[in-house]
DNA sequence: AATTGGCACTCAGATAGTTCGAGTGCCAGC
DNA sequence: GCTGGCACTCGAACTATCTGAGTGCCAATT
């Protein structure tokens, strides 16, 4: 086990090299700490510490920095996640306030978290494995086009349009849309294709090509909540920080590339406070060995629909990030219970 | 006027200076070009070329770079668009293949421009100014929200959900789609706010508060149609070009903030080859001093919707840059014939 | 009049030496 | 177990020197 004090110069050393980005020495720590005990003390106490691989020296006898599994007990340990400030509290919710639309609110939530944290901000759009069709609809465009219209029950609303190379009437359309209705709605996701090979038998064979056309588009909708899309604000914050500069490229790719990004947050576990954390190496990408991440999920009538975090350098201010990010994903739950 | 010669050697310097990312000099221009003169002589050219601001030397006794203004009379005179591979036609073609919704046709487009260009690309979703309402649907999703769905004639669909504070039924949500779709269909956009208030009048007044937030709604659909957003793809070629890597930041910013980029690409205006340019300090911001864009139009069924485009460093390779601009605007043309 | 060879000159970049000081490790004494 | 003291280390900053690519200019050549 650690010794008490051996914590404390640990969280001395973090949260000074969160402040200050420079390595930190035996003589700065006792006197920006008030340790009552003397600098060489401090010294042996760091010996311990780099014994124990959590802090390192990036060359003999410059001060210290954290590890990532420095900053993984800090976190873990001796992290206390300080409550937002009220202004932080009011620039949510005054954020967050008067949006009724799916894309627009995540849009500003990105943007929220990404102003809150100085990080790049990321929201994941609402997966629905388990959601339910709360409406299908089908609009008539002219004889060759119909726009699908889906809309589950996080008001989250998909469309599509059909391209028929025979010629379909509005009133067909309007017939196959109360059919569709009908058997769809308030069906689990899942159950939709087979409903719709289900209606197969009781329509009139001159609109198979419709309900084929119908079943691939829902098919595909279906598919496209079970993995969605990531949006992102503030990838500027990459530049900014000293750490990434060097591998910012390599980093852009992999998370303009979201496929990547969405497995990797997507089994992240949330640890204490509700929040799943990748520190540094700790993330099974080497694009990612300089960064870390800070996830949590946000649900939707008690249930889990997807996930948001921050992405910076592993010198990031942990308290603060988590706290905004645990904030910002509960004033989300909130605002998606009230559509 | 310029002589031939002295344009031959600026032609020859903006080549080197692309490919090497070098200053160029005397010798090495005689030694890669066969020019039939001695170095001597293609110094005094040189120090024409930089009295006419067209080169410049970064330091006293170094080789020379073209200034925006060097790269301004290359495009405009000495640049050659040399026609796109076979098999850069080859991927064009199949990227653009089996796409039939929008969004899925301008995210191919704008990651096709990046690879093409190894630059940010940008593709500006259609505008409508004089677009027409192809369809106006209303969908009952439950007593206190009801979806709104806006199709043009470009297909493009929006959507917004309406939340009302009075509970409204769904046969009045029928009764109302009815009249809306009457009055609507088929006219401008411009024209849909006085249909609207036209329609106040024929209905109920409980209907009142679904109206004016109908009202509100589309007014905002036909606003968003006006000035929209763009996605962008490879942002992280940015950060490899080594000019761009100081002002990186800044840059991440500007074009996330796509209310700058629209507006910045909104008022280029094409030039020959139906290609946009702007050069370095050519632009207004000084966040885009060091980078040029090269952007072109597309049409949909014979009108301009939109623009597309890349953002470079201004040492860019513009013959390759325009002609893969201008290709992929052409395909993208034909591509959205389609649909 | 244009071109050329020649030459002095400039300056960024590389290499090397020096100094400075923050910081360390360790030890003897409290 | 803590502390003051001290020798030691090494990056950063500064200076000096050298090198070579490249220039500008001029007198000689075509």
């Amino acid at each position: 086990m650690i010794p008490e004090r051996s914590l404390d110069v640990l969280r001395a050393i973090v949260n000074d090299f969160i402040e200050t980005s420079q390595p930190v020495g035996s003589k700065a720590l006792v006197e920006r700490h008030g340790f009552a005990v003397s600098s060489a003390t401090i010294r042996n106490e760091m010996a311990y510490l780099e014994d124990e691989n959590l802090i390192v020296a990036p060359h003999t006898s410059s001060g210290r920095i954290p590890t990532d599994k420095g900053y993984r007990l800090f976190v873990d340990r001796l992290g206390e996640v300080k409550p937002l400030s009220i202004s932080e509290r009011t620039a949510i919710e005054t954020f967050m306030q008067g949006s009724a639309d799916l894309d627009e609110i995540l849009g500003r939530t990105v943007r929220l978290l990404s102003q809150l944290t100085n990080q790049v901000a990321m929201v994941q759009y609402p997966t629905l494995q388990h959601g339910t069709v709360k409406n299908v609809e089908l609009i008539f465009i002219d004889e060759h086009q119909v726009l699908v219209v889906l809309i589950t029950d996080v008001s989250r609303v998909q469309q599509h349009v059909l391209l028929l190379s025979n010629p379909v009437s509005a009133e067909r359309v309007a017939e196959l849309r109360a059919k569709l209705a009908g058997s769809l709605a308030n069906q689990p996701l899942s159950a939709v294709t087979s409903r719709i090979e289900a209606l197969a038998s009781s329509v009139a064979p001159v609109d198979n090509e419709l309900l084929t056309a119908l079943a691939a588009a829902l098919g595909e909708m279906v598919d496209a909540n079970r993995q969605d899309k990531i949006i992102l604000a503030g990838t500027a914050n990459l530049a900014k920080s000293q750490e990434l500069r060097s591998s910012i490229s390599p980093l852009l790719e992999a998370i303009e590339e979201q496929v990547v990004l969405l497995k990797l947050i997507q089994e992240m576990q949330a640890e204490q406070h509700g929040v799943a954390l990748r520190i540094g190496s700790e993330n099974p990408l080497d694009e990612f060995s300089a960064s870390s991440l800070v996830v949590s999920s946000y649900e939707k009538q008690g249930a889990e629909v997807a996930k948001l975090g921050v992405l910076g350098p592993t010198r990031m201010n942990y308290s603060n990030n988590i706290a905004a990010v645990r904030a910002v994903a509960r004033y989300l739950t909130e605002a998606l219970g009230g559509i």
